[in-house]
DNA sequence: GAGTGGTCTAGACCACCAA
DNA sequence: TGGTGGTCTAGACCACTCT
């Protein structure tokens, strides 16, 4: 079967992106421009453009036109090893904005449950934090926290009110001074597109995905004593994992 | 502003997928359905519908209807340090098949000269590997190795003519074998859209992204032994680490 | 005001599937 | 054969930006 005229346009526009006619931050043709170029409708050529957005190659501006993304460029990285100062930037610069959204006991339910070890209905303390860049989140993090923990380390309660997270000492090495210390983390990784408050609260243009990563964190007897899902801007963030092999 | 007829019809649609009226596997009302319903026209309704797929909410079959996606089994889990064998499932079942697709000399270029420390102009063998569950690829390998570690590895090049992978002895065990022991890998993993290639090879539904995974293996001086990059099935694939934590 | 992309329509025709 | 979703059209009107 003949190939639709809509893919026909998305693969030229696209084979010219790749092919540098059109550089990163350059100027698509305009879309009355290529109807007449393709003998196409409006819609069709929309479509085209369309297929284009949803996968991150370009951004449409009303009132301006339609331009190459430039992709380049992911700048925060995540390393599980610092979660002290949670950030680096691979250029060097300071680590990111962190700041406290929320925070509230609840019960932990079937999976978070699951994650730490403890029973559905028990309590433990759930908080959302921010990570930003800039004015801009890059990194939602949803933390859950067992009470006898909370009872132990105890200030974490501090935080409960105030919105605005002062560079207090973090949650690892509170725990280190009351005696659970955290001696390794699980991360599993997995992406998916945002759902609509993903792009609320991320500011995620179209076709940019997410990164999942569900963290358990174990003391020295590999209780959990935290776990933690991450929600990342897939334009904005990498991961970085550094693993010794065994050796034979 | 009003909220727009296709974004109305799109959220309604998605509250009721997450509040359970549609659960995973159920059928979405015809377009026709939703048409009336809504007072919308045909490509109002699809756009509507669109969205939902291009988020992975939905699959659409030409003469049955759109159905509910099922996204809660990621089944395929990746383990750096059983590099082994690459591939366990978490229900426990056998690693996943892995079939070289081809192999030969080529420049190292920039980006993966500067992984691999060697210039640009060395020649280093590139291989691509596909990795199956079933008939399909969730995964796409490309390793890149510095000739000085294939001679002194030698049998790597025995896999050069033959596309039937064996189960041979996976390269970390030859290298160990050679004195070349890697005792390190850094992978960052990042995420994005799929390129058509990469939709072709996968076999990706609409509204799937890839989880990308750059490695670095290296010995026990810190030199690099080999790189990768992997492309696997945001649909099918989480990556998983164990990472300790320094103590204070 | 002129030009950009965004929304929406009513209708035609095509490709695929089941009975 | 009848119903499904997929493609494409020609045209209207809207929202936004710059001059």
């Amino acid at each position: 079967m003949a190939e639709k005229l809509r893919d026909q346009i998305a693969r030229k526009l696209r084979e010219s992106i790749v092919d540098g006619t059109y550089p990163p931050g350059s100027q698509l043709p305009y879309i009355t421009e290529l109807m007449d170029q393709y003998g196409a409708a409006r819609e069709t050529v929309r479509g085209a453009v369309g297929q284009l957005a949803h996968s991150g190659l370009v951004t449409t501006m009303r009132g301006h036109g339609t331009f190459v993304r430039d992709n380049t460029s992911v700048a925060l990285a995540y390393h599980p090893e610092r979660a002290a100062q949670l950030w680096s930037q691979q250029t060097g610069e300071a680590p990111a904005a962190n700041q406290l959204v929320s925070a509230r006991w609840e019960k932990a339910g079937p999976d978070v449950g699951e994650r730490l070890s403890v029973a559905p209905d028990k309590q433990v303390l759930y908080r959302v934090r921010h990570h930003h860049r800039g004015r801009q989140v890059v990194q939602i993090h949803e933390g859950w926290i067992p009470a006898d923990i909370v009872d132990r380390v105890g200030n974490i309660g501090a935080n409960l009110d105030s919105v605005e997270d002062p560079p207090e000492k973090d949650l690892y090495t509170l725990m280190r001074e009351a005696g659970d210390s955290p001696s390794e983390v699980t991360e599993d990784v997995l992406t998916r597109m945002p759902d609509p408050d993903d792009v609320e609260i991320l500011g995620l243009p179209p076709g940019v995905p997410v990164l999942m990563t569900y963290r358990v964190t174990r003391d020295g007897s590999g209780s959990p004593v935290e776990t933690s899902t991450f929600t990342g801007a897939g334009d904005r963030i990498s991961l970085s994992y550094t693993v010794p092999l065994n050796q034979k």
